[in-house]
DNA sequence: AGCACGCCGACT
DNA sequence: GTCGGCGTGCTC
C-alpha cells in the first residue's frame, strides 16, 4: 500500500516544474491513484493548491518531513497512464510546465479556482467580528484587505490567532442533475396501497400503477409524468404518502439535443475513394502506425473516406478521433458524423458551454462515446483503444496553439498513433509543405483523390488586375468585371459569395491634412474602426476609445476612414446594387453564440443574394446555388514578413474557389489583386497544387526555410525596449557556441509588431537541420532566465512556429 | 504564484 | 529603536 504520492503542483514556474512528495493519510491509501487530482498544502504559509498525483510510492528522496495530502478531488483518475505519459512528453517537446500541459488536456472547468478567505477564530474580538467580518464567519481576503494598513492589522491579528487565513480550492465542475422517481415500497405493498386510494383519485392510482410498472427501476420525473399522465402535484402527494422517493440523477448536457439529426448511410465510393478506404482500413486492421496524406480537391469526397475508415475502426471494437479546424466544425459537419455514428459521437469545440464540454469529455472518458469530433484540443480526448485518427484540413494554422503549451495537434496525433498503434489520416486539398514533402520522401503514404465526386469541373478562375482597374475607374472595392458578374447572378437568381481578406488589413482613421493615424496607446498598431459599437478598437490588446471628430494632432476636421472593413464593403455594394439582399459575416456579426449558424442557414435558404465575409466563409460552407465567388483583395497577406505568406495565400484562394459551383451549375471565381503575376495567385488560378508545391519548395530551399530546415523561435519581451533588445543580444552570444556550426541564428530583430500591450518584443529564430543538443540547451536557457522573469523580462520558446510576427 | 525572511530608510 | 519598503529564495 503506497504511502507517498508524487504530486505535480499547480504552480506554473520553472522552479516548481517537478513532482513534490506528500504523505497519503492511511484512510486514503487504498484510494489514491496516479492521475487523480488532490489538494495539498504548499509553501510555508497556509497556502493550498490543487495537484496531480503522478505516482504512488513507498519511498522519497526528499529528506524533510512530508506534509499530508489535504483532500482527494477525484474518485477515479482523470489522466490515465497515456495521459500522464502525454503530459510529460508535451511539456518536454514544447518547453512548457508539466502542470500547464496537464490542465490543457482536461476541460477548463476541471482547473481549480483559488480563493483566499479570512475566517474568525474562537478568540476573534467582537469588535473585529463587526468591523471586518460584518457578522460573517468567513469573508474573501481581498474584499477586506483593501489598504496596507488593514493588511498589517490582519497580520498582527493572525499572529495572535485572532483571525485565520484559509485557502479555498474550488472545483468549478458542476454536474447537472434531474429529479427522478423510485418506489419506496415493494410491488405487493404498492398493490395493497391501491385499496386505500379514494375513489376518483385517478392520478394517485396511475402513480401506483406506474411504480409497479417500473419494477424497482428509477425514472426521470418528467418522463414519468408524461408516460403515466400525472402531474407534479400528484407526485408530491404520493411522495408524502411514502410511496416513492425523489432522487437526483446525473444527466449529461447535450449540446445537440435540440438538433434533429437524420441518420445517413455510407455513400457509394468512386474508384479513388475506394482505394483510399481500402488502404486505410488495412492499416487499421493491422494496427499499423502508418501516416496517410489524403490529398483531394474540394468536393472530391474526403469526408466520406474519413467516415468509412472510421467505421472500420469501430467495427474492430476500437474508437476513432476526428479533428477538424474550429471554423469548419459547422452544424452540417457535425450532423454528418452524428448522422453516421449516432450516439457514439462526442463533439468538442469552442462553441459549447464549459458544462457541455465537461459532459462530453466525461462521456468519452467513461467509454460511452467511441467517436470524437473536435477542434485542436480534442486531440487530447481520453479515448481508449484508438483505431484511427483523422485530421481534416491538416494545413490549417488553428491546429497550432498560440500560447503555452505551444503544441501542434498534428504532433500530438502522431504521438498518440504510436501509443495506440493506429494509423493517422491527414487530409487536405492544399497540404502544408511540410506534410506534402514528407509524403514525397515516403515518410507518409500519399493517397490522391484527383476527381471531384460526380466529375464536376472545377470553377473557372479570372484574375483581375486592380492596378489597371484603379487607373480606369474611380477608387472602388469592386472591379468592373466583378460588378457585371454580380449583376448577372442577381438577374439569374443565383447566389454570390464575396471574401474580404482581413489578414494584415483593417480600416483605420487617417487625417487628410497632416497624415495622422490613430494608434493604440499600448501597442504599435493602428486602431480599427468598428461601426457597430461606434468605437476604435485595438485588435491586439482590446483597447477601445471613441471615434475622433477632429484630428487629435492638428485639429483638422478632414479626418476620414481608410482601408476596407466588411462593413464598408457592404455599404458600398449596397449602393452599387440597391436591389441585392446582402448578409455580412465577420467577427462582429458572429460573436453571439449560434449567430454563425443562423446567418449561414439564412443564406442557405436563399434569403439573401450575396454573402460578404472574412476568411471564415472560405471553409465548410456548401451551397448549391452559389455560382460566383469573388475575392476582393487577394494579396493583403502576401506583403507580410513571413515566409509562409505565399502558402497561406494559395491555400486561402484555393479553398474559397471551392465554394463556387458545387452542384449542377458551373462556378466562376474572380480574384482581385494588385499582384496578378504572383505565383501563388497564378497557381491558384489553375487549381495547380502540384505546381505550387514544386515552385514553393524551390523558394524554401533557396531561403533555407522549412521543410528544409527546422525552426525554433525565441521571444523576449519587456516593458523597456532596451532591456528586451540587450537581453536578446546576450542570448545570441550564449546560444552560438552551444549549437552546431551549421545551425543558423537569425536576429535578434524586433517583431514586426514590436509593441503589444505595452511590451516590446524581440525575437531570435534558430534554423537547423540536426541539433541533438537543442532540447538540453533550451531547457538550460529557461532555467537560467527564470531569475530575470522577476524583473519583468519574459522569455518564450516556440518550436516550429507558424507565425513569424 | 505567493509567502517569509532579510536588509535598508522614514517615522513614533 | 520599530514599521514597512522591496529584493531573494523556497515551496514536499
Amino acid at each position: 500500500m503506497a504511502q507517498i504520492a508524487q504530486v505535480l503542483v499547480d504552480v506554473p514556474t520553472m522552479q516548481t516544474n517537478r513532482p513534490y512528495s506528500y504523505q497519503i493519510p492511511a484512510a486514503w491509501q487504498s484510494q489514491v491513484q496516479p492521475g487523480m487530482r488532490v489538494v495539498v498544502p504548499f509553501g510555508r504559509g497556509k497556502r493550498r493548491v490543487q495537484g496531480f498525483v503522478l505516482a504512488c510510492d513507498d519511498v522519497t528522496n526528499f529528506d524533510g518531513e512530508l506534509k499530508p495530502i489535504d483532500a482527494v478531488v477525484d474518485l477515479a483518475p482523470v489522466l490515465n497512464t497515456e495521459g500522464l505519459a502525454m503530459t510529460k512528453w508535451l511539456a518536454e517537446s514544447t518547453f512548457s510546465f508539466q502542470i500547464t500541459c496537464a490542465q490543457t488536456m482536461l476541460p477548463a472547468v476541471m482547473r481549480a479556482k483559488y480563493e483566499k478567505q479570512l475566517r474568525t477564530t474562537a478568540t476573534t474580538p467582537d469588535e473585529i467580528r463587526e468591523t471586518l467580518f460584518g457578522g460573517q464567519s468567513m469573508v474573501p481576503f481581498d474584499t477586506v484587505a483593501t489598504t496596507p494598513a488593514i493588511v498589517s492589522q490582519l497580520l498582527r491579528l493572525q499572529a495572535a490567532g485572532q483571525v485565520d487565513v484559509y485557502y479555498q480550492v474550488k472545483n468549478q465542475a458542476r454536474r447537472k442533475t434531474q429529479t427522478a422517481l423510485k418506489a419506496r415500497l415493494s410491488i405487493p405493498e404498492l398493490e395493497a396501497e391501491k385499496a386505500n386510494v379514494r375513489a376518483g383519485a385517478k392520478q394517485q392510482m396511475a402513480i401506483l400503477q406506474g411504480l409497479i410498472t417500473l419494477n424497482g427501476e428509477t425514472m426521470v420525473q418528467k418522463a414519468f409524468c408524461t408516460r403515466f399522465k400525472v402531474n407534479e402535484s400528484a407526485i408530491r402527494t404520493a411522495a408524502q404518502k411514502g410511496w416513492l422517493e425523489k432522487i437526483a440523477v446525473e444527466v449529461y448536457r447535450d449540446p445537440y439535443a435540440s438538433h434533429d439529426i437524420k441518420a445517413t448511410k455510407a455513400l457509394k465510393l468512386n474508384d479513388e475513394q475506394q482505394v483510399a478506404v481500402d488502404q486505410i482500413t488495412a492499416s487499421v486492421d493491422q494496427a499499423a502506425t502508418t501516416t496517410f496524406l489524403l490529398e483531394g480537391v474540394t468536393g472530391s469526397g474526403k469526408t466520406e473516406v474519413y467516415l468509412q475508415s472510421m467505421a472500420a475502426a469501430l467495427a474492430q471494437g476500437k474508437t476513432a478521433l476526428m479533428l477538424v479546424p474550429e471554423i469548419s466544425l459547422t452544424p452540417q459537419m457535425v450532423q454528418r458524423v452524428k448522422g453516421r455514428f449516432g450516439k457514439a459521437v462526442a463533439v468538442l469545440h469552442s462553441g459549447l458551454s464549459s458544462g457541455e464540454k465537461y459532459d462530453e469529455w466525461r462521456r468519452i472518458q467513461r467509454g460511452e462515446a467511441q467517436v470524437v469530433v473536435g477542434a485542436r484540443s480534442a486531440v487530447f480526448a481520453p479515448l481508449k483503444n484508438i483505431g484511427l485518427i483523422v485530421m481534416d484540413e491538416e494545413h490549417e494554422s488553428t491546429y497550432k496553439q498560440d500560447d503555452a503549451p505551444r503544441y501542434h495537434a498534428r504532433q500530438v496525433a502522431l504521438w498518440r498513433s504510436q501509443y495506440h498503434h493506429c494509423p493517422v489520416v491527414l487530409g487536405s486539398a492544399t497540404p502544408s509543405l511540410e506534410t506534402r514533402a514528407r509524403a514525397e520522401k515516403g515518410v507518409y503514404q500519399r493517397l490522391l483523390l484527383a476527381d471531384r465526386v460526380n466529375r464536376r469541373p472545377l470553377p473557372k478562375v479570372s484574375i483581375i488586375d486592380m492596378k489597371k482597374e484603379m487607373q480606369q475607374h474611380a477608387e472602388s472595392n469592386f472591379s468592373a468585371p466583378l460588378l457585371v458578374a454580380l449583376q448577372d447572378r442577381l438577374e439569374r437568381h443565383e447566389q454570390s459569395v464575396l471574401m474580404l481578406n482581413r489578414r494584415g488589413y483593417s480600416s483605420f482613421v487617417l487625417c487628410r491634412d497632416c497624415g495622422f493615424v490613430l494608434k493604440c496607446p499600448n501597442c504599435d498598431i493602428s486602431l480599427t474602426l468598428h461601426m457597430d459599437t461606434h468605437t476604435m478598437k485595438c485588435h491586439y490588446c482590446g483597447h477601445e476609445e471613441a471615434i475622433p471628430r477632429t484630428c487629435p494632432n492638428c485639429h483638422s476636421r478632414q479626418i476620414r476612414y481608410y482601408g476596407t472593413g466588411t462593413e464598408k464593403v457592404e455599404e458600398e455594394l449596397q449602393d452599387l446594387l440597391p436591389d441585392a439582399t446582402i448578409i455580412r459575416m465577420d467577427n462582429d456579426t458572429t460573436r453571439k453564440k449560434g449567430a454563425h449558424e443562423k446567418l449561414l442557414a439564412k443564406f442557405g435558404s436563399g434569403e439573401a443574394d450575396i454573402l460578404i465575409g472574412t476568411q471564415m466563409i472560405a471553409k465548410g460552407l456548401d451551397f448549391p446555388n452559389v455560382t460566383l465567388v469573388g475575392v476582393l483583395n487577394a494579396d493583403t497577406a502576401l506583403g507580410l514578413p513571413d515566409f509562409r505568406a505565399s502558402e497561406r495565400t494559395f491555400q486561402l484562394l484555393t479553398q474559397v474557389s471551392g465554394r463556387a459551383g458545387r452542384a449542377e451549375k458551373t462556378g466562376h471565381v474572380y480574384i482581385q489583386t494588385f499582384n496578378p503575376d504572383h505565383y501563388a495567385i497564378r497557381f491558384a488560378q489553375h487549381h495547380d497544387y502540384e505546381g505550387f508545391f514544386k515552385y514553393e519548395m524551390q523558394m524554401r530551399h533557396r531561403g533555407g526555410y522549412p521543410p528544409y530546415y527546422f525552426t525554433v523561435q525565441i521571444t523576449a519581451s519587456d516593458l523597456e525596449e532596451a532591456v528586451a533588445a540587450k537581453r536578446m543580444y546576450q542570448l545570441l552570444q550564449w546560444l552560438r557556441p552551444r549549437l552546431a556550426p551549421s545551425t543558423i541564428l537569425l536576429g535578434p530583430t524586433p517583431k514586426p509588431i514590436a509593441r503589444v500591450n505595452r511590451r516590446y518584443y524581440y525575437q531570435i529564430v534558430i534554423k537547423y537541420k540536426q541539433e541533438p543538443n537543442l532540447a538540453k540547451t533550451l531547457t538550460t536557457l529557461l532555467h537560467e532566465t527564470q531569475a530575470q522573469q522577476r524583473q519583468g523580462l519574459q522569455i518564450g520558446i516556440d518550436v516550429e512556429p507558424l507565425h513569424f510576427m
